[in-house]
DNA sequence: CGTATTAGGTCTACACCTAATACGGTGCTGTAGT
């Protein structure tokens, strides 16, 4: 059994191994609960040394340490950094991606009794073969990275995502250490849930970003939104982030921010692999000003000096957008985000947000893992089905969410005693309760959007962590000192009289009721309404008695 | 849900409208073909 390291034997471990002099604030803490055997979730900003804590933890703990990472690029670089330490135990990957020899290398190493580090995508541990193996071998720590993608990918992108949760049963419940740079408490519990994770020792630092200026300009006109995004973006002199919702925007973008003057690319997850990595490179050795991006760029990529996170459009959830603006400023030199959006943008992320298993589907599958005999693989009631791997594996994790099928390493089964009706039912309401989580995950970024008080309290609140009563550098508290200042300059030149309405004041609309005013535009007002949410009003209304103040 | 593109209609050649239609994000893997 493993006992804790004192803090002094933890830093002489960062030191000799890894050549690090000091430890970061709360890495100490999280390395010394990995250490002695308990289960950890760490949220940390980038660039906060959440890599550490699995690599000082798992030389502590010895044998395999096996890290389920997202992406392959990533692997890449974590085996690359592991490898040019002083003195840090073998990496080794392993991936579709790799040839034959390094794959034996990579288990003659995992399988030699000495510590490595194993790095491995989701997706591997559905292979029989391979989980076989690895539960075979002395795993001591699972880490998973990115964690929060098991809460955001899990159900239909990468549903291999979802079915860690399983492999940790496989592996005997080793120490699971998950981490993330952003977590809400709901993601949070997600994570902890869909791991198994036991008791869980929490270590939260860092997701106060004061040093990142939070701004958000809403506009009704397209034209309009992307004259302004385009016109934030020219004006910025340092590296600067542009995400977009589409990858037509992303070359739309980035051919008007060239014409500025702007040495500027574009970024998707459609572009080959050798076109994303030359704008990596080009982008870390400072020869971009500018990346316009979908949501594919960012993890990985560690550049310090970004002044400026720019959004064209809303994101999917809070959560990723606290994501893409902790790109910025990891220099600790002040930095703006900007969102710029039109309310219609949602629109697009509820359709992202619908769910797409039809009730035919879903009873072929059913009815093709029935006719199984044993466990099947996805793939295997995909062909009986007459469905893609995909559309069956995503109707698989449905499945056995509500409890229809079971699902180890072996694959698929059926659980008896339903009808097929109750099961495609089930699945349906499964279905429109994870929609319905969706929508208000898009809900909170609306709220976000659309806040009257200091944004970064809207931000922190949502990540459950105290914030200053005002943080002083949001466009909210902006507008709050200059009116502020401007108490007795009142009468400086303004066409609108008295009965003007303010953002706060209480209203009546003749037809939606109680509201409240958000903001108040020279011909038209936004209102949120009780009952009817968001409604941009037009001043006419005020004129012509439909609307009253309450 | 919204936007962009295409097709169809007008009524004789080009432009302009409306209606119908397609499309929209994130990455692994395994296999086909160079």
């Amino acid at each position: 059994m493993s006992t804790t390291p004192t803090l002094a034997e933890t830093r002489r471990t960062a030191r000799e191994a890894f050549g690090w002099d000091t430890l970061l604030p709360g890495q100490a803490e999280a390395i010394a609960s990995v250490t002695g055997g308990r289960d950890t979730l760490v949220v940390f900003p980038t660039g906060a040394g959440k890599s550490a804590v699995y690599q000082i933890a798992g030389l502590e703990r010895g044998g395999v340490t096996l890290v389920i990472s997202p992406l392959l690029a990533l692997q890449r670089d974590q085996v690359a950094s592991i490898d040019a330490a002083p003195d840090a135990p073998a990496a080794v990957a392993l991936n579709s991606r790799s040839s034959a020899r390094s794959e034996r290398a990579a288990w003659a190493a995992i399988e030699s009794g000495e510590p490595v580090y194993a790095f491995l995508a989701p997706e591997q541990l559905t292979r029989d073969d391979v989980l076989r193996r690895v539960a075979d071998a002395d795993v001591r720590l699972l880490v998973v990275d990115e964690a929060h993608c098991v809460s955001a990918w899990g159900h239909d992108f990468r549903p291999d995502y979802a079915r860690i949760g399983d492999a940790v049963a496989e592996l005997g419940h080793p120490p699971i250490l998950a981490l993330t740079a952003t977590a809400s408490t709901p993601v949070r519990t997600d994570i902890i849930e869909r791991l198994g994770m036991r008791d869980p020792h929490l270590e939260i630092r860092g997701m106060d970003r004061p040093e990142i200026h939070l701004a958000v300009r809403r506009h009704e006109d397209d034209a309009a939104k992307r004259r302004a995004v385009v016109d934030e973006v020219a004006a910025e002199a340092g590296p600067s982030l542009l995400y977009v919702a589409t990858r037509r925007e992303t070359d739309e973008y980035a051919a008007k921010l060239d014409e500025r003057g702007r040495r500027t690319a574009a970024y998707h997850g459609g572009m080959s692999a050798k076109a994303r990595d030359a704008v990596h490179d080009a982008w870390s050795a400072s020869r971009l000003d500018v990346v316009v991006a979908t949501s594919a760029f960012g993890m990985g990529i560690d550049k310090a000096d970004v002044r400026l996170v720019a959004h064209a459009d809303v994101t999917e959830s809070l959560d990723s957008y606290a994501q893409e603006i902790g790109r910025a400023a990891r220099d600790g030199q002040p930095a703006r985000a900007v969102l710029h959006y039109r309310p219609e943008d949602f629109s697009l992320r509820s359709f992202f947000a619908a769910g797409r298993a039809k009730p035919a589907q879903v009873e072929a599958v059913w009815s093709a893992l029935n006719q199984a005999s044993g466990r099947v693989r996805a793939k295997a009631v995909g062909e009986t089905a007459g469905l893609s791997a995909r559309t069956a594996s995503r109707i698989l994790g449905a499945l056995v969410t509500v409890g229809a099928a079971t699902s180890t390493a072996a694959g698929f089964a059926a659980r008896s005693g339903r009808t097929r009706d109750e099961v495609v039912d089930a699945v349906r309401e499964e279905e429109d309760a994870q929609r319905r989580i969706r929508e208000s995950r898009i809900a909170v970024m609306r709220g976000y959007a659309e806040a009257v008080r200091c944004r970064r309290i809207a931000l922190l609140d949502y990540f459950g962590v105290d914030a200053p009563d005002a943080c002083g550098a949001c466009d909210r508290c902006d507008a709050a000192d200059a009116a502020g200042d401007a108490t007795g300059a009142a009468s400086a030149p303004n066409d609108r009289n008295d009965d003007d309405l303010h953002p706060d004041d209480a209203v009546h609309h003749a037809e939606w009721g109680a509201g409240t005013v958000v903001s108040v535009e020279d011909d038209r007002m936004t209102v949120f309404f009780e009952q009817q949410g968001y409604k941009v009003v037009a001043r006419e209304a005020l004129d012509r008695g439909i609307l009253d103040v309450a």
